[in-house]
DNA sequence: AACTACAATGAGCACGTTAACATACGGCAT
DNA sequence: ATGCCGTATGTTAACGTGCTCATTGTAGTT
């Protein structure tokens, strides 16, 4: 805190004596009731032309805004959505809370951000709490890391709620790029290209996504009958990748490497290269998420494509089908693409 | 457009007979006034236990939260900012709005983001009428593009309104990196270690940070008497960085390349060292933004890193201090820092 | 002329909250 | 007993908008 928040200085400042605009002033000087102010803001018709003139002249002159306050306390809506993210900087956050924005945008909504806090345990219904005050028609969270109370979560009455989280949860419908479906697909596709010892190197523990990126990659493995070797971790980095590739390349047998992201993929397919064992013709590497593709020049990762764009939009959709009625809870997951570039080689 | 928009489902879904819960039902329940419950929820002095602890009571019971409608509708303020970007997935905007939206959460304030219309000349004052009907005390603007009315935009009275941007504005303050004075570093510091034939490679036209960045290293090396060659102009993506890069190869002259991004950065290395030119022992490459830290492996590019995080909180600070009652206009520059690495060589 | 039909506008209320003022009550000094 | 003070609570009004209903004005029909 520090300083004083936004709830005191409300009534200590003000608006140091402009208060803003009203229907009541724009009527007066336009020489009409309110009333017909109103219709002429709202763009209704029954209003004739030179009273219409006459009003918007005086909006024009006074500066008129309507105020955001008294139509929604009438109506009931705000026409905003909150939006809750852990970690917006985070290279795929951004990309959906930019679909959200977007896809709201063009259904009249705004977004309105606030981030978890920080420290301590988080809890969705403090977090629920906080934005519930807040000027919102209802909210969306984005929880890719672990929350203490997300099975007991109880959503705000009135305010429809979606949550993009890979968890399932039992009275809002989840959404998310389906973390653990493209570990399979990889895996298939690395097998139908003649590989059978696949190993992993995963993102850190306690990130839900490389969890359930892992997991996809042992059950699809599981399920072939093929050899699991122990994956390793890294924390996302593509130093952490190099340093784990170093080991990796002391394996003889391992001929496909399936990497958490594309980060540590560029680090790892580094470092095997450093250590004598080509790339695709030795060990043929996949990466996740697309990330490299203008950052580094001439690249060649073959890696998996989401939308995150789309999830955004998606997500959107979701809530706007809850806000127009819709009651079904569901767990949407979309599935990713394989980019095929050339860091995939197929065994004889 | 499509679906219905926010506006008008407002009136005609409603929340579908589920009103949601006001002070007059807790006060009910509680047997009490509406004023006393407006007491407890506000935590103010002069209500009696036994009192408080029936009405927390029956707030939980109904599932209460105060209407932020009719709290601003009442007090004026509704603890919003208004935060307007062209392009949030830009790297360095992401970093930024995070600085505001923890900035601003200290104080008490959420952040209600929207989007620049894309199609068409882009026009600060319909930007500003859209957030002015939102419930926002305040906006800010980052226009990293060209805008139509910078100039003669007049912000909405009663809001007070910061805009992130290189050029200065006649009646609101401006806040930015400074892109013109880090080109000036990177000049002095490159002549200090012996270059004289210093190149840019330029992000594209139309980007007003291409551009600063573009004239401080003209103004640079014109101040200095140094010869100044035609710079060349990328798209800010590593491949276009290499393009460039197989020409400037050409140049044997050049001692030093200064480029206006490090993904181009990247690209620009790597086809020098493909075309025979050693970095840093034959040219020395500086870059900017700190990009590719754990992006790539081994990273070693000597380059500029502004705190764009850091931005975005001081960006927050002048939008409080004009909420406050701070009248001043002025234009804040924030310096980068050089992160000396291992690109740079130094000339005999 | 008296009527209906319709267009244009106005009057009044309701939304949920809170500041300002009003009331009730017990205790204490005069 | 009277007056005063402080604490706890209730009452009233106001914030700005938009809906419903009422009123006025105008044109057209009988």
């Amino acid at each position: 805190m520090g300083r004083s928040v936004a709830g005191e200085t409300g009534a200590a400042a003000g608006r140091r004596g402009t208060r803003a605009v009203s229907m009541a002033d724009v009527a007066r000087l336009a020489g009409v009731s309110r009333q017909t102010v109103s219709r002429v803001v709202n763009n209704q018709a029954c209003v004739v032309e030179e009273t219409r003139k006459r009003v918007e002249d005086a909006m024009d002159e006074l500066g008129f805004y309507p105020s955001f306050a008294g139509r929604s306390l009438r109506g009931g809506k705000y026409g905003c959505i909150g939006l809750c993210m852990f970690d917006i900087t985070r290279a795929g956050n951004v990309a959906t809370l930019d679909g959200i924005v977007s896809a709201a945008r063009d259904c009249g909504y705004a977004v309105t951000l606030v981030e978890f806090d920080e420290g301590g345990p988080v809890r969705l219904r403090n977090v629920a709490r906080r934005l519930a005050e807040l000027p919102v028609d209802g909210m969306i969270f984005n929880t890719n890391r672990a929350v203490e109370d997300f099975d007991e979560f109880k959503p705000v009455p009135g305010l429809p709620t979606i949550i993009i989280s890979m968890k399932e949860h039992p009275r809002c419908t989840t959404i998310d790029s389906d973390q653990y479906g493209c570990s399979r697909m990889v895996v298939d596709y690395l097998r139908e290209r003649g590989h059978a010892h696949i190993r992993h190197l995963a993102g850190p523990e306690g990130s839900i996504t490389a969890d359930f990126r892992l997991r996809g990659w042992a059950d699809a493995l599981d399920a072939a009958g093929l050899e699991r070797l122990e994956p390793l971790r890294g924390d996302w980095t593509a130093d952490s990748g190099y340093e784990l590739g170093v080991k990796l390349a002391q394996d003889k047998d391992m001929t496909a490497l399936y990497v958490g992201n594309d980060q540590m993929a560029m680090g790892a397919m580094t470092a095997l290269r450093a250590h004598g064992r080509r790339v695709p013709e030795d060990v043929s590497v996949v990466g996740v998420d697309d990330s490299l593709q203008g950052v580094v020049p001439h690249n060649t990762l073959t890696t998996v494509r989401f939308d995150l764009r789309e999830r955004g939009k998606r997500t959107f959709d979701h809530f706007f089908a809850q806000m127009s009625g819709e009651e079904r809870v569901e767990a949407v997951r979309l599935p990713g693409a394989i980019v095929e570039r050339a860091t995939v080689a197929v065994r004889p």
